[in-house]
DNA sequence: CTGTTAGCGCGTTCAT
DNA sequence: ATGAACGCGCTAACAG
């Protein structure tokens, strides 16, 4: 109905302000404070007015500036999150649940991505803390001496998730690592599996959970466990080359406890084109429990560790703190669970 | 080195205002629009007070409030991106690609996930003009007319990206979903196919590449195409089901095309399960070409997208349209590719 | 090279 | 129920 004329960006120069409470104010016969009351709390402003703003409203097409609320308030309704990588469904599907829950209440959430660096992450702390959030997410409880001081100073609530301990900066949602380790090597003794390896690749916790699993079977078992680790990120790819890669130091039948299903899986298909029975001749653990874990042949026996619970229990201790309440325990351990399938 | 008293949000009633650069001009003995200076351009301040700014940020611990120049300077070096799903690889790694390029220029991006429902996107957008990014990227080129009302009348340089239109709300990068099923008609036939089927799941561009397939294959062989639709997200459980179900529908042999490359695995395992031989019994093609594809078995023929190069292709045309540079061609088609694998 | 002055658009407080 | 005045912390002119 308007814009017949070109209004691209690149047309004018400067970026044009646009339309004001004080626009929408003056159109509407009132002030500028009145518009703002209307917009915060209806019950504040009489009918007639509030039709007249939103007529207004509707005219102008105003948008608020969330912006300018921000800083004259001092709240900005916005939480930043870090997360060592986007596309990595562990920590997507956490963000999920914390967005949603916490879109609920008026909250967005500016994500970045971290990689594994600490020093990375400093950095992207410090660009975040310039947004002037309400809160801040971050993944993991590592953190450089420097994030955490800046972090301290702020004296912004900072929920850690996806690990646990027992002295966060301030709240942290997650679970214990070295248990889920030594709850699969618990698991491979009690099936009897008298020969196990390890196949890891990706962060430092997937390494506490090798580990973990690792001094645990050798203690119990006296058995020494061979172990194939890759720097990389997890794939499939990963998973193959790693069978092949035990198979070659020596490794013939038993266990093998994989920190991620994706290499549980890749391990699988290698295994099948290699005429290998699974669990007969080789057994395998993954993490994660994935959606996929189910529905492949044979299906994973994994470690189920409630991705969304994170992100809604993470959202609920920060709404809960900003509702002024103080939160009880602000450490949350939410567990796991060995899920037992077919290929262990 | 300090905070020993308990800092935690909830000792304060209010949220403590934090240092500014009047703080820090003080301490170092300037004013603070040369703290500002130092800040956003070193050179136009002499060495000497420069040290002494840095010093006094160091000792303060200042962080910039970003929010406070954004209001100042109508600029917020901020971008907010829509994806209808942040846990779907697809999307996720475009936003990577993008981010990494838009960071290096010191842009953060705000983003959101909004379903397929364009209500909700809509909801979304207003949202995200309220923080007046410098610019939004949009996942797909059908947004409600409210939507496109908003967009427009913000004057922000817009992206639309994962599809292609001629007649963009702004600029677009994508590719024509519609060629990609086409492709993959012509190569079933070429590659002597009498009988084919589909799958698919998720949105609507799932649909429009089936659809392309369809009508391209029938047409072209006179033999009818079955087909299996999932409205929910495509998972290696729908492929399993989706060929199932083809088979009951009478389907016995020969290719199916598939939305995505997850349900082409699920094909692949369901057959396998049945004892029907990949790709003499049944024929499949993926979408996506995702990271698994070529590693499980047999690997699987698909439709290759450079979604890296969505996301770094957006991010050039908008630091383009920021660096004042006139965008000669602000539609852009990526194009696609046919990988020629095992299953078919 | 540095300082002064004026906003940016809104929320908050105090009046009325 | 409404308005006037002020300030949030910063950038953008314009001086000097």
């Amino acid at each position: 109905m308007d814009q017949t004329k070109d209004t691209r960006p690149e047309a004018s120069e400067k970026r044009q302000r646009g339309v004001t409470m004080e626009t929408v104010g003056r159109m509407a016969g009132v002030s500028q404070v009145t518009v703002s009351r209307a917009l915060s709390d209806p019950s504040k402003v009489s009918a007639k007015t509030m039709r007249k703003i939103q007529d207004a409203i509707a005219a102008t097409g105003f948008v608020p500036n969330a912006i300018a609320g921000a800083l004259a308030s001092n709240k900005s309704k916005l939480i930043t999150a870090l997360v060592p990588s986007i596309t990595n469904i562990v920590y997507s599907s956490m963000i999920r649940s914390f967005s949603l829950r916490m879109r609920e209440e008026g909250y967005q959430i500016l994500l970045s991505e971290t990689g594994f660096d600490p020093e990375d992450e400093e950095v992207a702390i410090a660009a975040h803390l310039s947004r002037r959030p309400d809160a801040l997410l971050l993944t993991g409880i590592h953190h450089s001496a420097q994030a955490r001081r800046m972090l301290l100073a702020s004296g912004l609530p900072v929920v850690e998730v996806w690990d646990y301990t027992d002295s966060p900066i301030d709240m942290c949602v997650g679970f214990r690592h070295a248990e889920t380790g030594y709850a699969a090597a618990d698991y491979a003794i009690e099936r009897g599996y008298t020969k196990a390896a390890t196949i890891a690749a990706g962060d430092e916790r997937a390494l506490r959970r090798k580990d973990a699993f690792k001094s645990r079977y050798e203690q119990k078992t006296g058995s020494s466990v061979l172990e194939m680790n890759f720097e990389s990120n997890a794939t499939l790819a990963r998973g193959r080359e790693g069978l092949a890669a035990l198979l070659d130091k020596g490794f013939d039948t038993g266990l093998i406890f994989c920190s991620s299903d994706i290499l549980a899986h890749g391990v699988i298909i290698e295994a099948t084109a290699r005429g290998m029975r699974i669990p007969e001749d080789v057994a395998v653990i993954g993490f994660g429990d994935q959606e996929f874990a189910a529905d492949v042949e044979p299906s994973i026996t994994t470690i189920k560790v409630d991705r969304e619970a994170f992100g809604s229990a993470a959202a609920d201790v920060l709404l809960a703190r900003f509702h002024g309440e103080t939160v009880e325990e602000p450490e949350i351990d939410l567990g796991f669970e060995i899920i037992r399938r077919k290929s262990a």
